[in-house]
RNA sequence: GCUCUUGUGGCGGAAUAGGUAGACGCGCUGGACUCAAAAUCCAGUGAUUUAAUAUCAUGUGGGUUCGAGUCCCACCAAGAGCACCA
């Protein structure tokens, strides 16, 4: 068998049919089955995207050959850094290379024989593309939802550029070591935090799984609790909030943020301005990681000259700067209760502050009595004045009650979730389209002039002061202000690869639309993303904001449903076989190109989908991917047993009918482990007769197909069937799949002793009467007394004796 | 630090609602076929034990239950994410 010509034969054969294009239409009911786009690199295809790459094409072929309407489209990711460093690199603009990189990419997913339907490809670079996203950019703003503000970017002094917090990990530059240190930016934000709720709510609505819900309600970090004004001596007040208010007569300080507005404010009033500068000084060189790692948050100083009052009891306690308070989250300050908040305890040992226990039950000399062993447990306050005596949960309600009345603090909901940075320093993104001007401020683009086109240069250098590339094109940076027709400047930020991909799924479902970005009738046809497939990594983010940009686009009524994608799994990755994450530097990096050219393609799609647990991260082994080989090597020579005949041989029946129900099922419940070794047990089933039907061999490879679609079409062709991708899957009868007869264990005192053999549903007496006359139950209960029976029909059988 | 995930043979992993732990595959051992090799086929393969036997085994320690890999509590270890990597 020559595999190789096989696969492209059958490759061939799908183009020229177009099996896979889809309209959006018709009488089948619609099915859209995503798989996140990936970005083009220059490595080419990774074995992990060949992983999810295939589970999601086996859902698509079956929901085909089940008579669906199938959408599994598929894209490219494509701004970036990296091309921009290859740019940089090579002198070419980042286009050409994307452009390269993407074609590579679609040649390996071609060979991998997935069913991807290319009439709808398109890349977040295409202008076409990108001038939506631009379009969709000035929608924020002409809704209020985006605004400038100075926020600090990791910044190297000598590289004289922004840094991720990847690239800056460990406080210094990844490229070049020099100390990096947090400069402040004016960036575009999106008010994303203000759709903290409605995300929060909006999971209601989707049927992603738990791990992935989970992963977005901790993002957004909802926390219930009170916002308190705290008056400064002599002039002055800010907030904090906290989810404990009931250790208010605890506070003993405040901690403010050193990066924060409060502290620039009180600057005068400061009696040791020096010591408080440097610190401010200090805090810039760290990341905000850095900075709220609770082993790192006891450095500080006393802002002296300066007393904040508790406004619960008037005293007067003194304010600290400490760098796990963040300027830009939340109020910027907290209040400080070191007897029961262990980084408070920490911060108050370093600095010998006094601490004062309010809430009994536990000794505080050594470590703090926090929160998740107080609550729920009865404790009682103490040293809290009329409050003293009260229990915890009490005591919430009554203090809370009076500040309010007091007019002092409100009940409310924090988030963790910030609005998102929207801007970024780099050449490689989509340009956003605004315009400054002296007389306007800042005035967006006519939408008739999009898209916005990145300059055709070939030089992206940074500038030297943190500007983007951008900056340095005057040509393409001065322009002429929409509004007033006078000079104007172009923003020289572009956009975050996030934003590409928040909405690239409403694309394909109308991926040619020249007047909209899609149209409401192809967005109601195609409904929701019925299954979408990503990384775990993304699970989090880009799965947010994605949800975000369409809650929005929902809101001003652009998008059908507020929630636009149903089922999202995530898979894990494939390891090297040393079980560390692949890279080139640990030279464990596999190639799919490789394997495909001495395996097969169908090879590796049966060995990535039967190597384990989808959800869970795998190691490559060479030797199980040859096990696969085996089996698919022996489904080829089961062709030499197969005899005439339309019916299912009698002795494979029931295992036929078993095995298609689980291969069903399984591919349909992340199963495809299962699912193969099902396809194994029954292809092993076969190969133990000296002969098969025809029939029986067809269904063996019409139920394999989905995961090793050449080989079983052109096995399929040889008997004189049609195609597989225009047949429909095979129904098995439930009945069928039952046994009648069932071998089942008996335990005495809960351990097994013996096995006995009943008819399906036997009545339970009948099933004990076997039991104990089974000659090793037997021996077990010599002399014994029996104390109880227990007899679970069709289960087990327990005789507990004494 | 916070959040999440995972711990089952030599390895990857099975075990639908608490009911015969180790399906399926890899590896290994022995055998058949062969001049030989590859391929293929047959048998065996959790540990201890003298052969049938029995005992012990799902990260550790407790608990619930007739019965726990599965449920509860406490701990240990490994991995991932943490807002400018995509």
């Amino acid at each position: 068998m020559n595999y190789k010509q096989i696969e492209e034969k059958w490759q061939n054969y799908w183009k020229e049919h177009k099996t896979f294009e889809v309209e959006n239409g018709g009488e089948k009911p619609p099915y859209y089955i995503l798989v996140e786009f990936p970005y083009p690199s220059g490595d080419g295809l990774h074995v992990g995207h060949v992983r999810s790459y295939t589970a999601q094409d086996a859902i698509a072929r079956l929901k085909r050959m089940q008579g669906y309407n199938v959408l599994f489209p598929m894209g490219w990711d494509a701004f970036g850094a990296p091309a921009e460093q290859y740019a940089i690199k090579n002198h070419v603009h980042p286009s050409e290379a994307v452009k390269k990189s993407i074609q590579t990419f679609k040649k390996q997913m071609e060979t991998l024989g997935f069913s991807f339907d290319w009439s709808r490809e398109f890349a977040t670079t295409d202008p076409e593309y990108y001038k939506w996203t631009q379009w969709q950019f000035l929608q924020f703003y002409k809704h209020k939802m985006a605004y400038k503000a100075n926020i600090p970017v990791n910044w190297c002094p000598k590289c004289k550029s922004v840094l991720s917090n990847e690239d800056a990990a460990g406080g210094v530059c990844e490229r070049c070591g020099t100390e990096v240190v947090q400069k402040e930016k004016s960036q575009w934000m999106l008010k994303m935090a203000s759709y903290a709720e409605d995300l929060l709510k909006g999971l209601d609505d989707t049927n992603f799984a738990e791990r992935v819900k989970l992963g977005q309600i901790n993002w957004i970090g909802k926390s219930n609790g009170v916002e308190l004004d705290v008056q400064i001596v002599g002039g002055g007040s800010f907030s904090v909030f906290t989810t404990c208010i009931e250790t208010i007569y605890g506070i003993t300080f405040f901690v403010i943020a050193p990066d924060g507005k409060l502290i620039k404010e009180l600057m005068p009033r400061v009696e040791n301005k020096e010591e408080v500068l440097n610190y401010i000084e200090e805090t810039k060189k760290k990341s905000n990681m850095d900075r709220t790692e609770l082993n790192k948050g006891k450095t500080g100083c006393e802002v002296k000259g300066i007393k904040a009052i508790n406004p619960i009891n008037g005293k007067e306690v003194p304010v600290y700067l400490g760098d796990f308070v963040l300027g830009d989250y939340g109020t910027g300050a907290v209040m400080a209760v070191p007897s029961h908040d262990e980084r408070d305890f920490e911060y108050a040992k370093a600095h010998h502050l006094e601490m004062i226990q309010v809430i009994d039950g536990k000794d505080t000399t050594e470590h703090a009595f926090e929160k998740q062993d107080y609550l729920g447990v009865g404790c009682k306050l103490i040293n809290s004045s009329e409050f003293t005596g009260l229990t915890v949960e009490e005591a919430k309600k009554a203090i809370t009650a009076k500040l309010v009345d007091m007019g002092v603090a409100r009940e409310v909901s924090n988030y963790k979730m910030r609005d998102w940075i929207f801007s970024r320093q780099r050449f490689w993104g989509e340009p956003i389209p605004m315009i400054y001007c002296d007389k306007c401020g800042w005035v967006p683009m006519n939408e008739e002039d999009l898209p916005l086109l990145l300059p055709d240069v070939a030089e992206y250098e940074p500038s030297d002061d943190g500007e983007s590339p951008l900056s340095k094109i005057s040509e393409w940076v001065n322009t002429t202000c929409p509004k007033c027709g006078g000079p104007a400047r172009r923003e020289t930020d572009t956009m975050p690869n996030w934003a590409g991909s928040s909405w690239y799924f409403l694309r394909f479902m109308d991926a040619h639309n020249d007047k909209e970005f899609a149209s409401m009738d192809a967005m109601k046809y195609w409904g929701k993303v019925d299954w979408y497939n990503g990384g775990m990594e993304h699970t989090a983010r880009h799965l947010l904001y994605a949800r975000f940009w369409v809650q929005f686009l929902y809101n001003i009524g652009l998008v059908p449903n507020k929630e636009m994608i149903w089922t999202r799994v995530s898979h894990g990755m494939v390891l090297g076989s040393n079980n560390e994450k692949m890279s080139k530097s640990k030279g464990n990096v596999i190639n799919p190109d490789d394997i495909v050219n001495e395996y097969g393609a169908d090879t590796l799609r049966v060995y990535e989908m039967f190597m384990g647990d989808y959800q869970q991260d795998a190691p490559w082994n060479t030797d199980s991917l040859r096990g696969c080989k085996r089996f698919i090597d022996k489904v080829v020579r089961l062709k030499e047993k197969v005899m005439d005949g339309n019916n299912y041989s009698k002795d494979l029946e029931s295992l036929i009918h078993k095995t298609i129900k689980k291969v069903e099922y399984d591919t349909y419940h992340l199963g495809y482990n299962t699912a193969i070794s099902a396809l194994m047990i029954l292809t092993n089933a076969m190969d133990e007769k000296d002969s098969i039907t025809k029939e029986d061999y067809h269904v063996l490879l019409t139920l394999l197909n989905p995961y090793a679609p050449h080989i079983t079409e052109e096995l399929n062709e040889m008997l004189g069937y049609a195609p597989i991708c225009e047949s429909s899957w095979p129904k098995y009868d439930e009945s069928k799949t039952v046994d009648s007869e069932i071998t089942i264990g008996v335990q005495v005192n809960g351990k097994l002793r013996g096995e006995i053999t009943i008819s399906k549903d036997e009545e339970k007496d009948s099933i004990l009467e076997k039991a104990l006359n089974n000659e090793k139950v037997k021996n077990f209960m010599e002399g014994k007394e029996i104390v109880k029976t227990i007899v679970i029909p069709n289960k087990i059988v327990n005789i507990v004796i004494k």
